[in-house]
RNA sequence: GCCGCCGUAGCUCAGUGGUAGAGCGCAUCCUUGGUAAGGCUGAGGUCGGCAGUUCAAUCCUGCCCGGCGGCACCA
């Protein structure tokens, strides 16, 4: 018996396959397509187990498609913009692009060694001068439909990264790459009009029936529509005896404000229960009345100070001020309501500006509690009586119907809401409205390392979009990394040139695109990664949709969010003829590890630590010294926790398939892997055994009628198998492979009978394909060692007959009231009569029977027998 | 606070309205010419708690407890 050797075996075929060019992605008209594509990496320099979990996931897919008669289509690329390459530049004074490219010869190689079933010849790096090049084309696009711009805004900055960042990469106040606290600057930016189809983005998540609905709940979330009604407050006079601009102007508005103060609510239901209007500190109307209010620009002072970071803006007590400004209640105009400036009012939602009603919304009745403001429901929970009911200390949300509310009294809410509306509507003071908590997205970035946008400022004409013949605007090849900040701003002579305009001297833009951009349509560039347009609409139009995503749930808004954006605007600019991008979307957990620490504190790396198992409890001591370890929490494997195991390390003692086999196995895909080093080698036993079982089956075997039950499980497990791979359960398909397997050493080839040898030949065909997707390597060999006809890559997936995967007799097992008491076998698919005239013959069930009187007999044909007997 | 996921063997996790499973670990034994290995056998579980539906609940429903994740002064 000749052991199985990974370190020779899989190189080896991974040179046939790329002689044989196994994975070429042809449009082949004639079959059905399928398209998977795992998120593409950042080249670090260095594959880590997350990459190997879910690029073996994505393979698992793709080879088994590709079996199953499909035109696979598995491409990988780079997504190599980004800051790490300016900070390795700025540390080592090394160049950020043959920094880039080197990291990515080092890890396409890592990649390769995986074994991965990808048509290399579509690759492709982000960084690539004719990748951004064609970015800029379609930028240029979008700029001429409108959904680009620049204007001034409130940004935030990261000040680690000296960089501005959008909105979904603040994550509790802080940068997501830099965890800076993040800054707010006023500056020039490029902004792409996301909001235009935030509706659509919404609307369409309802269609995409194959994405985890934990996603679509969290993208639902972030663009945030809401429905309700904008609309304007008329105003009234001034407090009493001060002097106000307003009054002094001999009307009741303030300069600007002559229209009235418009304010958005989704609660127009509760008008009636009005108890004050608020206005944001950052207002305009704050600003107005600061401006001759020194105790109110005071207050407007306070509040800017007070919120810096989400978890303080939360706990923050509610506080107010009272312009004295007083505005007309729209149903009533003899009622006269304040205008607060409030510290819990948002000028980036809705128009900045409330009404409050605090018996039906908490922070209002916080608010109005403090400053003892009038608290008036007008929402009567259902079974309340209306002289009784109070509101206290807690708001009343819940349904109910109206009360208090004049013309709106007796309608539930929802029916008060459109009355509402259409009242306000016909006075003329507003509208209904739908709002959204999205922003558009800023994509300028103050950095070098990223794609150029491609616009020049003139003096004379302002901003100029270049000129397509004018792509792709490359960076230059001496850019200066020394020092923080944007370096392309810095070069002497990059930024200058003319304008295409007027042929006069003009500045190139500085500003580079946020690398979500580069990978907003990636997905669409593999279609035909050379053509001259950027999106080859032919190809795209039969590879896309992505059928099968793969990637972390850490991307569920950001890059899922603008990749979606991104293919519906070039679907309306006719590049691209899908509007969704990704029709199944997989969301893989990660690959955790043991933390270990040294009595000191210090991280302690895995390979280090020697675990010593007592009875069913563990001790771990350091490798070497035996010096006491403490085994902490499971973790992500992190370098700065230590708890890192390497790839590379692992394949060169157990092989590639081993470690693929194990991170699919132990636990199902969209759940974190725990990874243990008991486990890898548990996989890499079953990787010796089944070679063993190949091993062992004689290399002729005489034709004769196979083993019927070795046959029937055969075909049982190829239905298994087959259905978990579909469903995404390829922890379950392998536990069923390492079932079968002890099924095979229980019927060895040694002393077996013809029948048995035959079955089992059957047997290590399709089990040889049906492990090709986990254990490619080791399919191929085995395959080749039972004689099988070319390589599994180009073998046709298993198939069962649904008459084999079901038994001839079935064992039911016999409950008297419900307890099991006994067991009886019946034919397949017998009536219930035939099964009780098997029961009634049975002496066994008779003898648990005595003294009862049978009262009921329940068959569940297949399954079980219950008695119900008293 | 709202939404979602999870709770099954010592550990990590499958699974099913009807006989409780796998890998690792543990124990016993075999092998000592696969040997920094291989194999046999076995022990171990009120399926988080309580109630309901059902002939039958680990599974369905409700409530509760515990853990994790997302969102959150969004009017």
């Amino acid at each position: 018996m000749a052991r199985y050797n990974p370190k020779d075996i899989e190189p080896k075929w991974r040179q046939a396959w790329t002689d044989a060019d196994a994975f070429r992605a042809v449009a082949d008209r004639s079959k059905p397509k399928y398209y998977v594509l795992e998120m593409f990496p950042y080249p670090s320099g260095r594959l880590h187990m997350g990459h190997v979990r879910n690029y073996a996931m994505g393979d698992v897919i793709a080879r088994f498609k590709r079996a199953k008669g499909f035109a696979v289509l598995h491409p990988m690329g780079w997504d190599a913009f980004g800051l790490p390459a300016e900070n390795a530049a700025m540390e080592r004074g090394v160049d950020p692009k043959a920094w880039t490219y080197e990291n990515i010869d080092r890890m396409r190689s890592e990649l390769k060694e995986l074994g991965l079933s990808i048509d290399w010849s579509r690759e492709f790096a982000t960084c690539d001068v004719d990748y951004y090049g064609k970015q800029q084309a379609w930028f240029l696009d979008l700029f001429e439909r409108g959904l680009v711009y620049r204007k001034e805004s409130v940004v935030n900055w990261d000040p680690v990264d000296q960089t501005v960042l959008a909105n979904e990469q603040v994550v509790d106040g802080r940068g997501w790459r830099s965890g800076a606290v993040v800054e707010k600057r006023k500056l020039n930016q490029w902004s792409m009009r996301i909001t235009d189809y935030a509706d659509q983005l919404t609307d369409d998540l309802k269609a995409l029936d194959r994405w985890p609905e934990k996603v679509r709940v969290m993208q639902e979330n972030w663009i945030g529509r809401s429905k309700g009604l904008k609309f304007r407050f008329h105003f009234a006079h001034a407090r009493a005896g001060e002097e106000m601009e307003s009054a002094r102007a001999g009307g009741a508005a303030p300069d600007g404000f002559a229209d009235g103060l418009e304010v958005y609510t989704t609660r127009p239901d509760t008008l009636y229960g009005a108890s004050f209007v608020g206005i944001a500190a950052d207002h305009p109307l704050a600003a107005a009345v600061a401006a001759r209010d020194p105790a109110a620009a005071a207050f407007i002072d306070e509040c800017r100070k007070g919120a810096a970071t989400e978890a303080e803006i939360e706990t923050a007590e509610k506080k107010g001020y009272d312009t004295g400004l007083r505005v007309k209640h729209p149903f009533d105009p003899a009622w006269e309501l304040p205008v607060w400036i409030a510290n819990f009012i948002l000028m980036d939602y809705g128009t900045g500006a409330i009404f409050a009603c605090p018996a039906h919304d908490q922070r209002d009745l916080d608010f109005c509690r403090k400053y003892d403001l009038p608290v008036r429901p007008v929402v009567l929970p259902p079974g309340e009586d209306a002289a009784a009911f109070r509101v206290g200390d807690e708001a009343y949300v819940g349904p109910g119907t109206l009360y208090n509310s004049d013309g709106l009294d007796g309608l539930d809410i929802e029916a008060a809401k459109a009355e509402a509306i259409r009242r306000i509507e016909a006075q003329g003071d507003g509208e209904g409205a739908t709002v959204f908590r999205l922003r558009d997205w800023g994509v300028s970035r103050q950095r070098a390392w990223g794609c150029p946008i491609p616009v020049v400022h003139c003096p004379t004409d302002g901003v100029v979009p270049l000129p397509k013949s004018a792509l792709p605007v490359a960076h230059p090849a001496d850019i200066e990394f020394s020092k923080a900040g944007n370096a392309l701003e810095r070069h002497p002579t990059w930024k200058h040139t003319t304008c295409p305009k007027c042929g006069g001297p003009a500045v190139r833009e500085t500003d580079t695109l946020d690398t979500f951009v580069d990978s907003s349509w990636y997905f669409a560039r593999f279609a035909n990664p050379h053509a001259a347009e950027p999106i080859d609409k032919s190809e795209a139009d039969y590879w896309l949709p992505v059928d099968q995503y793969i990637g972390g749930i850490e991307h569920a808004v950001l890059h899922l969010l603008y990749a979606r954006f991104v293919t519906k605007a070039l679907a309306d600019d006719g590049q691209l003829s899908v509007r969704e991008p990704f029709a199944g979307l997989f969301t893989q957990g990660m690959v955790t590890h043991e933390t270990y620490r040294r009595q000191t504190g210090e991280w302690v790396e895995p390979k280090d630590v020697e675990i010593v198992a007592e009875g069913n409890t563990r001790r771990a001591a350091l490798a070497g010294s035996g010096e006491p370890v403490v085994i902490g929490d499971i973790e992500k494997m992190s370098k700065s926790k230590k708890n890192t195991v390497a790839p590379e390390e692992i394949f060169e003692v157990y092989g590639v398939d081993a470690a693929r086999l194990f991170v699919l196995s132990d636990s199902p895909a969209e759940r974190d892997v725990q990874w243990t080093s008991g486990g890898v080698q548990g996989a890499w036993r079953f990787v010796t055994r089944v070679w063993d079982e190949f091993d062992s089956q004689p290399a002729d075997v005489a034709a004769a009628e196979p083993d019927a039950e070795l046959r029937r499980a055969t075909h049982k497990l190829i239905r298994q198998v087959t259905e978990a791979i579909d469903g995404f359960r390829f922890n379950s398909g392998i536990a069923r492979l390492y079932e079968f397997l002890n099924l095979l050493k229980a019927n060895p080839a040694k002393g077996a009978s013809p029948a048995v040898l035959a079955a089992r030949q059957e047997a290590l065909s399709a089990f040889a394909r049906l492990i090709a997707p986990f254990t490619p390597h080791l399919a191929e060999e085995c395959w080749a060692r039972i004689g099988g006809e070319g390589m599994v890559v180009a073998a046709p997936w298993p198939t069962f007959d649904a008459a084999l995967t079901e038994d001839s007799t079935k064992v039911l097992p016999v409950q008297v009231n419900g307890k099991r008491r006994g067991e009886i076998t019946a034919p397949a698919g017998a009536e219930p009569a035939e099964v009780e005239a098997i029961l009634k013959a049975d002496a066994d069930i008779a003898a648990k029977l005595e003294g009862l009187t049978i009262r009921k007999i329940i068959v569940v044909k297949d399954r079980i027998v219950n008695i119900v007997a008293a």
